[in-house]
DNA sequence: AGGATTAAGCAACTCAGTTGCGTAAAGGTC
DNA sequence: GACCTTTACGCAACTGAGTTGCTTAATCCT
């Protein structure tokens, strides 16, 4: 049986989004698709753009709640931007802690996946630690002169 | 010679406008006082409810122009919350790096001045960092059951 | 006092993200 | 396959934080 004109990570999609028992549609997977082969997190309009680049408009709404919908489902996740704006990662493993990168440049925004850094906080009384994330800030692989 | 009716923190509010070299315009003196007053990061609205509560209203641009000059002199600064609304912090001390707890209940955003964690981060080639900020997560003192 | 500089006030704007609601597209049942 | 239920999409209108431009009012300086 011929493998169809999507390959690798087309596959991974549908899967993924079959896994959490739902309705893999087509705004669902090309968001995921899109999300999985970016080397960084996306805006809402990165996504949008790349999208309709690639002859899949999506609207806006739809866009917005697929995305929220992804990051429910736990396929991705999202970081909040020193622009004020969401971006968004999906990942082929199961997604752990990580530090995020924020190009001080371009603007970019990088999962470091492989990197989790420990350290040992002490709070004040009565303040109840659920999670620590790290976000750091430089120059990206772009921007680097 | 008696003291004003303000105390303690009102003087240093002048002295630290004062000391940036600038006019110590009555909006000025009162951003400040609130933000030194406070035990946590505060919103713009939060600052605006606070200063019409004490009979000082600001008006919205001037209230957002006047916070952001204030980091610009560097004597406050500024976190952003997962709620995507920056919130500003004033010190008495000099600011140091320091972590910033998000309560996941109120939103509530406090410095934790004396918590500077230290790690190390090795990065992928050509990435260049320039700081490294730590957010925590958790329920503060006033949600802790 | 008089002119130059800086801040405040106001209105209109931007922009990411939401909400509500009607319509279309699956899914499931017989 | 027709029929009904559930879920997703599309569109328009809205929200709310933060900006911009421009005019008026305070300060500062000589
Ligand atoms: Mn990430
Ligand atoms: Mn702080
Ligand atoms: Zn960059
Ligand atoms: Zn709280």
């Amino acid at each position: 049986m011929a493998m169809s004109e999507e390959s690798g990570s087309a596959k991974t999609a549908i899967k993924m989004i079959q896994e959490a028992g739902a309705r893999a549609t087509a705004a669902r997977l090309t968001v995921l698709r899109i999300l999985l082969s970016a080397d960084h997190a996306l805006t809402h309009s990165d996504v949008e753009q790349a999208a309709s680049a690639a002859g899949d408009l999506i609207e806006r709404v739809t866009l917005y709640r697929v995305l929220e919908w992804l990051v429910d489902q736990g396929v991705a996740h999202k970081t909040l931007g020193l622009d004020r704006v969401w971006r968004f990662n999906a990942h082929h493993e199961a997604i752990s802690n990580h530090a995020h990168f924020n190009c001080t440049d371009c603007g970019r925004v990088y999962c470091m996946e492989s990197l989790n850094p420990v350290f040992a906080i002490t709070l004040p009384p009565h303040f109840q630690l659920q999670q620590a994330d790290v976000s750091l800030q430089g120059l990206c692989p772009c921007c680097t002169d």
